[in-house]
DNA sequence: GTCAACATTTTGTCCAGGACAAAATATGAA
DNA sequence: TTCATATTTTGTCCTGGACAAAATGTTGAC
């Protein structure tokens, strides 16, 4: 038979495909916390009851959010449920239809219905315009999403059809600002290398192209040194840097405060994402954002310092 | 130092995620073969140098292209880089203006220029039609863009904009023809487990739903038994199902085979991709595609049996 | 010659259990 | 507070043996 029925148990390469938890971690958690704990086949091989392989998503996740294993491998489902719906509960309010809307949306990603997707965002682009479109509605729709994936709600593929879509609506919305792409300041767009969500800097191209600013994106995953030399070459008046929640915040501050030191004295230094909230204080000479809505003050702040006879 | 120079060479993480070759590949292929013989550090941890990483890259393409490892693995580099060729040799000269207008996508898609491949994409699907489109252009991309991964001229995220660009302009086009969408045969499209290649099934779809055909599509990787109960409503007169070329042939024939016997009789099986080329003989009471261009001429043969009266 | 069934080789993955670096946290000093 | 330093936690790496799954070679029937 080609489907034998495996009600009995999974191989440790598909709780690994499965969970995202290395082969490693998961033989040292058995050794050491007595979680998992799974089966043997015929050969001596471990086979993972589908219940523990579901805990192990749910560890997985709350792990992702800064939670310690030996913390809560030791919890039961119910409680590890409990815990990450309490994360995923800060939701603001705000507006009922538009609460309703990101519903709708939401089952479009997960039925699948790109089409219906698509058309929502357009229509709601065409109505906000395109720097409300970022703010009011994509960067609320990250969290709502992200939280779904938390909850287990969404599959790999329905998040990665949500961010496709979005990434297609902005850069054709971007585009059509071709025009303006002779603007001051000259603002180099990127991510450091191990960061790959491409989103983060689309939403800040798309609010700052609007206000008539020259945004030239390197793509992501850039090494420092890349990063130093294309400043170097006079041509970027700002680097703007985008971290997601995933991104060390360490490893975020370690490499800003490197980069810092070794760019330009007048090239500003620009950082936002989930990564660096609160880490401000800890970056001296460089514009942390906490928010996307702050992008164009910090625009005019940055005009009104460097080209007041313009301005 | 944030950025240690690493002239020095790669820890073996990093060697799995540049040559998608296990960690334990790698040092079985080290104890066997003597090769990689990566130097250690400090804590006496493998330390792979560039060259062999680039090594590894080349045998892991030949590996994909089902070369054996006992048989390359000694070769060196310019010997390596000579079968690759080969293999990606036989293009066909066909026109030389599609050929450089092949190449100007390639371009595109290297410089990660979304605007202008979408717009050359655009062009091309007005000039020829979504179905010549399909087949003198999707299909032949298909193999340029296939070398170029193989000769390492590709990064992940540039295959990734080719797919995603396609797709989106085949969406686009299918459902510019919904309004057909309710004619025989219905068809249903989509993929066994682990065949996570979304293109194919595209393809198949542009080609028949201007010729008249219902076709909806499950999504890629659906369980054997999902198909056989969906197949089972009646609803469809035809299954569809695609392998690219890195499905193993020998999963693909035995899951036909058993799907075959558990449809339906008078629901037609259809099957097609790199995966099954030659296979046609192994498969009784199943269609067999060479070539996506023969779809439409299947399509009438099908009317000619089933529908003789409408015909 | 083609095809299926079986034997043999090749190849990738699994295992145990020790070790240790990197990350996270706690502790103490300025 | 904020910084630097100890301590714990945690994930990854190591060796070398074993063996299943895949690929290949062989045999015999049609």
């Amino acid at each position: 038979m080609n489907t034998p029925l495996q009600a009995t148990g999974l191989p440790i390469a598909a709780v690994e495909r499965d969970t995202g938890l290395a082969k490693d971690t998961l033989r040292v958690w058995e050794r050491r916390y007595g979680f998992p704990q799974p089966a043997r086949d015929a050969n001596g091989e471990r086979t993972y009851p589908l219940e523990q392989v579901d805990k192990l998503r749910l560890i997985r996740r709350l792990i992702d959010q800064g939670l310690r294993p030996a913390k809560i491998i030791g919890l039961d489902v119910q409680a590890l449920v409990g815990m990450l719906d309490e994360i995923g509960k800060p939701r603001d309010g705000g507006d009922p239809e538009r609460c309703a809307q990101f519903a709708a949306i939401l089952k479009f990603v997960r039925l699948h219905l790109h089409e219906d997707l698509r058309r929502t965002l357009q229509q709601l682009l065409m109505k906000l315009g395109l720097q409300r479109f970022v703010s009011e509605v994509v960067a609320p729709l990250n969290r709502v999403v992200g939280d779904a994936w938390l909850r287990g709600e969404l599959e790999v593929p329905e998040e990665h059809l949500y961010t496709e879509q979005i990434q297609n609506i902005l850069r054709a919305a971007i585009s059509a600002h071709a025009a303006l792409r002779s603007g001051r300041p000259v603002v180099m767009l990127t991510t450091f290398p191990e960061e790959q969500h491409a989103l983060g800097l689309l939403m800040v191209e798309a609010t700052l192209t609007p206000e008539g600013a020259c945004c030239v994106s390197l793509g992501t995953q850039t090494p420092l040194e890349d990063i130093r030399n294309a400043a170097a070459s006079g041509r970027f008046d700002i680097v703007a840097v985008s971290f997601s929640s995933a991104y060390p915040a360490r490893q975020a501050i370690d490499g800003l405060r490197t980069l810092r030191s070794g760019l330009p004295e007048q090239v500003s230094l620009w950082a936002g994402g989930a990564a660096l909230q609160g880490a401000a204080r800890k970056l001296p000479g460089i514009t942390v954002f906490e928010s996307i809505d702050d992008l164009p003050g910090a625009l005019d702040a940055w005009r009104r310092l460097y080209c007041a006879a313009q301005a």
